[in-house]
RNA sequence: GGAGAGAUGGCCGAGAGGUCGAAGGCGCACGCCUGGAGAGCGUGUGACGGGCACAACCCGUCCGUGGGUUCAAAUCCCACUCUCUCCGCCA
């Protein structure tokens, strides 16, 4: 959620940096004016509350001291007031709420530097690491080659659930089993995170802190009869862990690392990666959140992205870093690097992480704080990053190292944890 | 699913219609003491919103959430949510 005293006090600034995210002014214009006539009607009832407690306090002294006649008088005034009061709470309330529910639809405010843009064509690529592989046969796509063993199977994956769902059978399952493990020791030996096991499913309110609901509902899988909700990623829960609360100071910043499988709809993605495990309903991820002070939140970026970077580097995968611009960001991000590794399927690189600085924005609406150096509570920022996506990882381990005899070399990181240095 | 108990400030915990934003303790901040630290002593210390220069100050709101009774609610009534204990079931 946005500040609504930052659009208050600057709303030319907020109009302009909102209007790269193709938010409609009109909403901003309707927030304003919704915000105006809420401080006004407050004004006016506060002062209507202080009478009423004045008379009030009044009325207890002249009944302590016994003047039971001049009580009379007095109470008929207190109770008339009391209506009016009744009568103004009710309408703050309503205001309130509609302000509440505008100001959530939304997103964050891009930082300054990130790069303008119209659509996703206009990313910037940062940085480019490794080299595509050659190969001197034709290298299969993962949706062919994977299931010529049943390693993988589309098939009967589809009997059990419907299209966009994958089975992993044998080695292939134990390569993203290793690849699980292999991401969470190097977070939590080598990067210093704290490995946190979590529930799937949260509440409504759960995915309003993030910025899931209000408005993405039709993204996400609802339970009945008890309206849960399964996450679409470990973020969802890492961040709303420490909501409503007031985080130590000197124990900031909070690195997380989680790994879930993800549920997604995918709705409108209709005939996007409609082959093979890359865009699936359900698939595992490690994923690293961060919760810091604001001053160190853009530095925390680009640590948290090298987190994820060195998980391909590792791995041995070429990979690009991408800098989001502002028409490509997600909805509560101020921030975004995507790091995209290279597959020979789609000839292309194709995101396996995002990292992204949400600043304030998940901290104000899940209400998580910390004391400042003036001893006040403050909202901290929040960081989260894939440190990466399994499926597409795996994806890409088998399209990269993928020899002709349709065995799978499997990169020297990961043979402590495959227990194998061939697939297939 | 059945029975019971509870939800108060950063934390613990009093409080049972009016002067309660709320005793006391812990924690924290500052000061005294000390060679230094600790202990001890003293003082201070809630959040949110509005007015306003995000100062001082003033006003309002907040004791799980939402309603109700009342001139007045942490305190009374109703509904809901959550937590805990016991029983049943169960990976």
């Amino acid at each position: 959620m946005i500040d609504i005293r930052s659009l208050r006090e600057d709303p030319d600034y907020l109009r302009q940096a909102l209007r790269t995210r193709n938010v409609a002014e009109d909403v901003l214009d309707e927030i304003l004016h919704l915000d105006e006539s809420l401080r006004a009607e407050l004004t006016r009832l506060n002062q209507l509350k202080a009478e009423r407690n004045k008379v009030s306090a009044e009325v207890a002294r002249m009944k302590a001291a016994g003047q039971n006649t001049e009580v009379t008088e007095l109470l008929e005034r207190a109770r008339e007031i009391s209506g009016l009061v009744k009568e103004g709470d009710a309408k703050i309330r309503q205001v309130e709420e509609h302000l509440k529910s505008r100001l959530l639809h939304i997103p964050n405010i891009p930082h300054s530097s990130v790069p303008r843009g119209e659509s996703e064509s206009d990313n910037v690529v940062r940085h480019t690491w490794g080299n595509p592989p050659t190969f001197d046969f034709d290298p299969l796509p993962h949706w062919e080659l994977g299931p010529r063993s049943e390693m993988m199977d589309f098939e009967r994956a589809a009997k059990l659930s419907g299209a966009r769902f994958s089975i992993l059978r044998g080695l292939l399952s134990t390569l993203s089993r290793a690849l699980v493990n292999f991401m969470l020791e190097l977070h939590v030996r080598e990067h210093a995170y704290t490995e946190v096991s979590l529930p799937h499913l949260v509440k409504r309110e759960t995915m309003l802190a993030s910025g899931q609901l209000p408005k993405f509902e039709e993204e996400l899988y609802n339970t009945r009869p008890d309206d849960l909700f399964l996450i679409p990623t470990a973020e969802v829960p890492l961040i709303a862990q420490h909501s409503d609360e007031i985080l130590e100071s000197s124990r900031l910043p909070l690195k997380y690392v989680s790994y879930t499988p993800c549920y997604r709809r995918e709705a409108g993605s209709y005939g996007k990666d409609v082959r093979g495990m890359i865009r699936v309903h359900q698939f595992d991820k490690v994923e690293l959140v961060w919760f810091t002070k604001p001053e160190e939140s853009e530095a925390a970026l680009e640590r948290l992205t090298s987190d994820a970077e060195e998980v391909l580097r590792r791995l041995e995968l070429p990979y690009r870093i991408v800098e989001l611009c502002t028409a490509d960001l997600g909805f509560a991000s101020s921030r975004t690097y995507d790091l995209e590794v290279w597959l020979p399927s789609y000839g292309d690189y194709k995101e396996i992480s995002s990292c992204s600085n949400t600043t304030d924005f998940q901290a104000r609406r899940a209400n998580i704080r910390y004391r400042d150096s003036n001893n006040k509570p403050a909202f901290v920022h929040a960081l989260n990053g894939s440190g990466v996506a399994v499926g597409r990882a795996l994806v890409a381990i088998v399209e990269n190292f993928q020899r002709e005899d349709g065995t799978i070399r499997i990169p020297d990181a990961l043979i402590p944890f495959v227990g194998k240095e061939v697939v297939g």
